[in-house]
Order: C-alpha cells, then sequence, then structure tokens
DNA sequence: CTGAAAGCGCTTACAG
DNA sequence: CTGAAAGCGCTTACAG
C-alpha cells in the first residue's frame, strides 16, 4: 500500500506538499496540485485515517448514539445525518445502546468515544449530568436531536406543542373521555419525548376541564405490541371508564392500538378514536390520523450543526443552533367523532 | 488528556510495559498490571485509536455497507451485528449507501473504507468484480449477509427455497393463478434476493404445470408503496386473468399489496391471499402469512464470522464460515383459498 | 517480566 | 509556494 512518501518521491516534492496539495489547502501552486493529485491516483494513494488522526488530532468521524438502530425513528434520523456528514466528508460511527444501561455506561462513561470522533450526535435521549460531563471532557461539537442541554446544538419537535395538537384534535371532534399511551417514566428521566407528550396530553384535559381517570395515562415502552397491551387495558374498563378516544405517544403504539380495538371486534374510529405521533413509514398505509414530524430532516439539521461546529472552531463565535422544526397534524381515518350514545 | 506516558510515569514503568499491561497481554506479572490498571483508571487514561492504530495497524473498527439503513430488514442486522462487535471491543463504522450509486462508488472504490476498518461487513448485495478487487485490496476479513462471494464468509436464507415454500403454500390451498411482486433485476444484478425470490416462482409453477402470465412478474422495489402499485396494476387485469394469490418478496411489498386490495373494496384473503417474506415487525399485527427470516440473527452471525477470522488472522486455518440460516412458514391471515368460483 | 529505541504515516509550525 | 524537522501517542521486535 503507498504511502504519502511513494507520492511525494513520484512527484518530486516534500511530503508536507503532498500533503497539503491533496487535503486542498492554499499556498499550493495549481501546476503541483495537478501532478500531486495525478501521482495520488496512479498509485492508489489513500492516506491514512490512523496517522492523519494523530498527526491532526481530527479523526474525520462523528459519533452518532442512538437507542436502538431499529426502531423506525431514530433509524430515520440516523439515515438523514448520514448523507451530509459523507458530503463533507466524515465517517459514522454508530453507537446502539439497544435499550441496556450498561452499554450506555460504557458509550459515555467508559469513553468509547473518546479520541475517535471530531463530533458527537445524540439521538432521543437527554445524558445525565455525568455523561454530560464526559461529553464536555470530549472537548467536540455535541448535538442533540429530541432533547436539550443548555449551550448544545438541539435539533426537535415541541413535544408538548406536538402532544396538544393530537389532543385538540380529538377534543374538537367532540371526545370528552380521552386516555394516552405513552412511555415508561420510571428511571427513565433521560427520555424527554414520553414526559413532554403526557404533559400536553394533561395540560389539554385540564384546559378542557375534562376529568382525568388515572387508568388512562397508560405507561407504555413506544413498540407496536406495547401499544396493543395499553389499549386492551382500556378496553377492559368497565363501560362508563372506557375512552373514547386514545393519543398514543407514537405511531407504532398508535398502531397497535388500532389493532387491539379490532381484535376485540369493535372499529375505529368509530367506537374508538386513535391519534399518534411522528408519521412513520406504514401510518399512510394504516390510514393513521397523526402529528407528523420530521424525521430524516432533524438528522440532516443536526448534521449541519455540527459540521458548521467544527467549520468554525478556530473562530472566536460557534453559537449552538437550536431548530424546532415544526410538526403537521395529518387527519387520516382513524379519528372521527364519539359514538352517538354519548 | 492524560497520554501512556503519564501512566508510565505515574506507575514507575515503560510505556513498553503499561501498553502491554492494559491490553491483557501476558508477560506481565500481576502485581505490575494491577498497578497500571489503577493508574490508568485514575488518570482517568484511554488509549489513542489513532496512535494504537498507527502503530499496531489494527483500528478496532468494522465498516458495515448497507443499501438503507432506514429500512427495517438492514436496520434489524446491523443492530444485530453491533452487539458483538461492541462486546469484543471493536466499534461500527456505518456505511449508508443510500440507493444512489455515486455514494456506493465512493465508498467501494474510493476507498473510504481503507485503513479505517479492521473487517468489513456487506448486507445484502453482491459486489461488483471491481468491488471485490476493491475489497480484496483492503486484506480484511468480509462478510456478506444475503449474498455469497466464493471464498468469503457469507449469512444468509436459501432464496429460492424461501419462495418455493411460499409458493407451495399458496398451491396448497389450491391457487392457479399466482402472480409475483419483486424487485426490479435492470441494473441490479447486484441484489441477489429478487433474482432468487423470483426463480422461486417461476420453479414452483413450472412444477405444478401452471402457466404464467407475464404480466404476472411485477418488479417493483421492496416498499409498501411499491406493493401497493404492483397490486394495483393486478387488480387491473381483464378477470380471467386476475390472480387469485400473490407472493412478495418482502412483507413490506406484501403489506403493500393487502392495501392495495382492500381498497380496491376486495377482501383478503376472501378474493386475493397475499404472502410476503421476511416477518417483518409489522407482519404480525397485521397478521400477514409470511416465510419468516431471522435478521438480527443473520448480523450476529455475521459480526461472529469476521470476529473470527480477525481473532486466527495469525493462525494458518481460517477457512470461511458460510451459514445457511433457516426460514419458517408462518400460516397467519392474508392466505387462505381461492374464490369458490374459481 | 521489563525497557530502550525505532517506527507507524501523517500534519504542523517554522523558515525561507 | 515549498521543504526540513519535529512530533502526534502508541506498539513492536529486540535485548536482557
Amino acid at each position: 500500500m503507498s504511502s504519502i512518501k511513494d507520492v511525494a518521491r513520484t512527484v518530486g516534492v516534500s511530503t508536507a506538499t503532498v500533503s497539503r496539495a491533496l487535503r486542498g489547502l492554499p499556498r499550493v501552486s495549481e501546476s503541483t496540485r495537478d501532478r500531486v493529485l495525478r501521482a495520488a491516483a496512479d498509485l492508489d494513494y489513500v492516506a491514512s485515517p490512523s496517522a492523519a488522526g494523530l498527526a491532526g488530532g481530527r479523526t474525520r468521524a462523528v459519533g452518532v448514539v442512538v437507542p436502538f438502530v431499529s426502531r423506525w425513528f431514530f433509524a430515520s434520523v440516523v439515515q438523514g445525518a448520514e448523507a451530509p456528514l459523507r458530503e463533507a466528508g466524515y465517517d459514522l460511527l454508530l453507537y446502539n445502546l439497544g435499550g441496556d444501561m450498561e452499554s450506555r455506561d460504557r458509550v459515555f462513561a467508559s469513553h468509547l468515544l473518546r479520541r475517535r470522533v471530531d463530533a458527537v450526535l445524540v439521538l432521543s435521549l437527554t445524558p445525565s449530568t455525568s455523561e454530560i460531563a464526559e461529553l464536555v471532557k470530549l472537548k467536540r461539537p455535541v448535538a442533540l436531536v429530541g432533547a436539550t442541554v443548555p449551550g448544545w446544538s438541539s435539533v426537535r419537535i415541541d413535544d408538548v406543542d406536538a402532544a396538544c395538537t393530537a389532543m385538540r384534535h380529538l377534543l374538537a371532534l367532540g371526545h370528552r373521555r380521552i386516555a394516552h399511551i405513552g412511555g415508561s417514566l420510571e428511571g427513565q428521566l433521560d427520555f424527554a419525548a414520553p414526559r413532554d407528550r403526557l404533559e400536553g396530553y394533561r395540560r389539554e384535559m385540564a384546559a378542557a376541564r375534562l376529568p382525568v381517570d388515572r387508568r388512562w395515562e397508560i405507561a407504555s415502552d413506544f413498540t407496536v405490541q406495547g401499544g396493543v397491551r395499553g389499549m386492551t387495558e382500556l378496553l377492559a374498563l368497565e363501560p362508563a371508564a372506557r375512552p373514547t378516544a386514545v393519543f398514543a405517544a407514537s405511531d407504532e403504539m398508535a398502531i397497535g392500538a388500532v389493532a387491539a380495538v379490532r381484535r376485540a371486534g369493535l372499529r375505529v374510529p368509530d367506537d374508538v378514536s386513535v391519534i399518534g405521533i411522528d408519521d412513520h413509514e406504514m401510518a399512510e398505509f394504516f390510514e393513521l390520523t397523526t402529528v407528523a414530524q420530521p424525521a430524516r430532516e432533524q438528522g440532516r439539521l443536526a448534521a449541519a450543526a455540527v459540521l458548521a461546529a467544527m467549520d468554525s472552531s478556530n473562530r472566536p463565535g460557534g453559537v449552538p443552533a437550536t431548530h424546532t422544526v415544526p410538526t403537521t397534524l395529518l387527519v387520516r381515518g382513524t379519528t372521527g367523532p364519539p359514538p352517538c350514545d354519548e
């Protein structure tokens, strides 16, 4: 495998000049640059990232920390982040937490990221105090998606607002007994979305002066199966307490809720209305009413934020960018007015 | 940030000893190892991957090349591969092709992988001759998922067999006019699955001595929308040519096909039966009959294969491992006998 | 079991 | 615009 020395020798210049020419740095004459480029191509030369990283202090890689790669939203955000990173010449190091806190520790506390990456993207979880400390030690740009930490770039939707939008849609249809299938909050103070979406639910119920039965607040897990279980619980309530509408904190859970309603021999939306959040790739297919959020776009913006920060790292400024991306109510077929006898 | 020298100084040994102790190499006394480990922890020392990579020639990273991260099957394989890699101390570099051939070139031909990774996992695409040449240049273990290249490890299902299983299920139910919604084959000689699944379709139709209408072989794109379009085309055929059953090459397309049938005011499986391949996370929810393949497991096996190859790289042997993982017919609610008047 | 020394292949001031 | 030289922080034979 040819090294920078081979290229330098072939062209008859120093390795310093080869390095500058190849990286597009100024202060290299056009003709020299051309010759270097050609020789590098001829020799099939590729700079060693390890050597470049050691010498230059930059790895040209960005770490992406994600709770579960295989979940649609996270995979979409990763996909959105990947394109701008690749275009800018950065590799993407994927750190999948897979839901277990052990690997979470390993990623943050055991400094898996250290000296490996030039920037970090953290998806959908709010780092703990100690994790923030670890990230600060990195001294690299950090951008969060779906969470906020003062001083860092952040891309997210307004979760409370999105929940309120969903709730107002149900309320406008005339529903009064509305349940919420959300995420579990126990020991999960790290996910902002479930908390905020629950808050939106409560806020709108309160604004409408509607009582909330405790059993209407289901703590689930953002999966289809979790949605099935949540809805099954709700349908088991005595008739007077049974909700006529359900606001699920994600489309996956909403889809599960719809399935549970149908399995119980009831109809959506005639007997029960269901609304989700996301606009999952399958939502349209299900004719699911939902509050859409742009997943890929959020990944793209987060990548752009760290890219910009790395660019301007020499300059004084560098205010962290905070994007709140808009959500859109998509009324499809799973919501309607409550049953007539209500 | 502390370096190996700081640790060496603290303990009063050479950096070579620190290096050995930290990596668990033999020929270090227990007491020395203990002291080194403690000092490293105290100093919050983390070895620089760049320096280690440059000096040792190994990067402790594995590249994973994937057509589309956001598609369920690929995301699941990545997830399956991630765990064993992380446990073995390897980072995962994600290369998402995103369907465009330009970035495909960049990944393979422009040597994005070169000197960056100790091994490569290629998902679901058969590398071209020139891509194989690039991979060979890497001189690193390569494992393929869903494809085969002589001499390399490979993990896959028997696609022809899986298709035959699906077809035999439909044939056993009494269907005679069976259509196939598959992948496009044009300029896509790189994906083996669509070709093999089409072959299974043809083989079983021939074995049953059933004629195949050309219009029954739909070239689609493995998406839900593609399934909708494919089925819509089939339903537009004159009654005598309209299939009573459809074998889709993926669950996503099968799900789309089911949707198209329903939108046309027909019922599944009463009017049209639909079977897919995958057992997508939403398949059970849809009560989709399918031929299940283990996605995570394939990722896990592929990772294990390169891990083993890296372990034994010093030894003589090192026969590439080839796993054909089993598929299972899952009969659910979208298949049944053809309509009575047939 | 341990250390001194070379070297991995680049980039970066510093000169000119 | 270009080069000589130092240095980035490790690992690896080679000795002992």
